[in-house]
DNA sequence: TAGGCCATCTGGTCCT
DNA sequence: AGGACCAGATGGCCTA
């Protein structure tokens, strides 16, 4: 048995870990749902109907496999003992054995293949939230909250149809952070975590801060740009001209200045979309040399009044390559691409356009 | 060292 | 019957 579970590489990890597990499951194997469900309805029905036979009357009826193990039959006679309740064990031959085992085994590969599917579309996810980092990664649950917090926060910017203020922006994006995710946020945008964290806190639970951030206090600056693809001056760049580094579009939007904090060395590579809530959303991709990849995560809704980030040839609210999403894990961009598409043509959309048009 | 996070195993439940 | 999903248990790793 070992010998079989060993030969097999991809179960090696947990045989090893769980050296004892074959003997565990010989000796309690039995306790297997499928194994016992039918002894369990056998003695159900049969003590439900005052069923006077003994378990050997049962025992006998069943095939093989079905036997019951013996030590279950004295239950009759030994004086004042209780009766055993209960399903019973059912004696546990090779063959049995040697199921119960393959099948959980099975069980086994199939859960860890979901946690791995399910691991997976939390990375993505963490791609789109704001703060991605390879060398910082969020844990679940933060990454879980922090992406409520960010639809709450862009939902909240369509509805007021008016320019965010990065406080509240902030303040609404770390809502329910751990301290180190709410710091990591807050250098994500540069903005120290003390100038928000006291009015987040606030009991209240309403809207948090006081509106007095300013955008040219502390210019909102995308930690993509620390991504030497988008350092200041760098407008040559593709990346760039395609509206990829759009902190410098934010800027100019709402009159950032541009300073030379743009050098975040604790964030590596190009960040999530989050922080880019002049609407450029591009997903985070690692390692993407092929062009196929700069173009199928290039879902974007192109503002074309803002400076550098014009697509050549865009038009407002084009998806760019029209939303192609080649190159990229069905997982995950199927229901983003679909969620802009869905809402191509809804007003909000225009209005939100003409906002960043003003 | 305690606590947080994670991967994995496991058994139960529900569904097809 | 078998797969998907879930939650509890367990142990490893990492960090403050």
């Amino acid at each position: 048995m070992l010998t079989r579970l060993f030969s097999d590489p991809s179960l090696l990890p947990d045989v090893q870990k769980y050296s004892g597990w074959a003997e565990d499951s010989d000796d309690e194997g039995s306790h297997v749902k499928d194994d016992d469900q039918d002894t369990q309805d056998d003695m159900d029905s049969s003590e439900l109907r005052g069923d006077s036979r003994t378990q050997s009357e049962h025992a006998g009826e069943d095939d093989e496999d079905d036997e019951v193990e013996d030590e279950d039959d004295g239950g009759d006679t030994e004086g004042d003992r209780p009766k055993k309740r209960g399903p019973k064990k059912r004696k546990m031959t090779p063959a049995r054995i040697e199921r119960t085992k393959v099948r959980r085994t099975k069980a086994n590969a199939r859960e860890r293949t979901r946690m791995h599917d399910l691991n997976s579309a939390l990375d993505n996810l963490r791609k789109v939230v704001p703060c991605y980092s390879k060398t910082q990664k969020l844990s679940k649950i933060e990454t879980l909250r922090l992406a409520k917090n960010y639809i709450w926060a862009l939902s909240e910017i369509l509805r007021a149809g008016k320019r965010p203020d990065l406080v509240n922006y902030v303040q609404t994006l770390c809502k329910g952070l751990s301290q180190p995710t709410t710091n990591l946020v807050a250098g994500c945008l540069q903005l120290n975590s003390r100038n928000f964290l006291t009015e987040q806190q606030c009991p209240d639970g309403s809207r948090y801060g006081n509106g007095s951030f300013s955008m040219h206090s502390y210019p909102y600056q995308c930690a993509r740009l620390s991504s030497p693809h988008c350092q200041p001056g760098s407008n040559s760049h593709p990346l760039r001209t395609q509206g990829y580094c759009s902190a410098t579009a934010y800027d100019s939007l709402y009159g950032g200045s541009g300073s030379p904090e743009y050098n975040s060395p604790e964030y590596e590579g190009p960040l999530s979309p989050p922080l880019c809530i002049n609407g450029n959303f591009s997903l985070k991709h690692q390692g993407s040399a092929s062009p196929e990849n700069e173009k199928g995560y290039h879902y974007s809704m192109h503002y074309s009044g803002l400076p550098g980030s014009r697509p050549t040839g865009s038009h407002n609210l084009v998806f760019g390559s029209s939303g192609t999403r080649s190159g990229i894990h069905s997982e995950n961009v199927l229901p983003y691409h679909d969620m802009h598409l869905h809402h191509e043509r809804a007003p909000v959309y225009d209005e939100l356009n003409a906002f960043f048009h003003n």
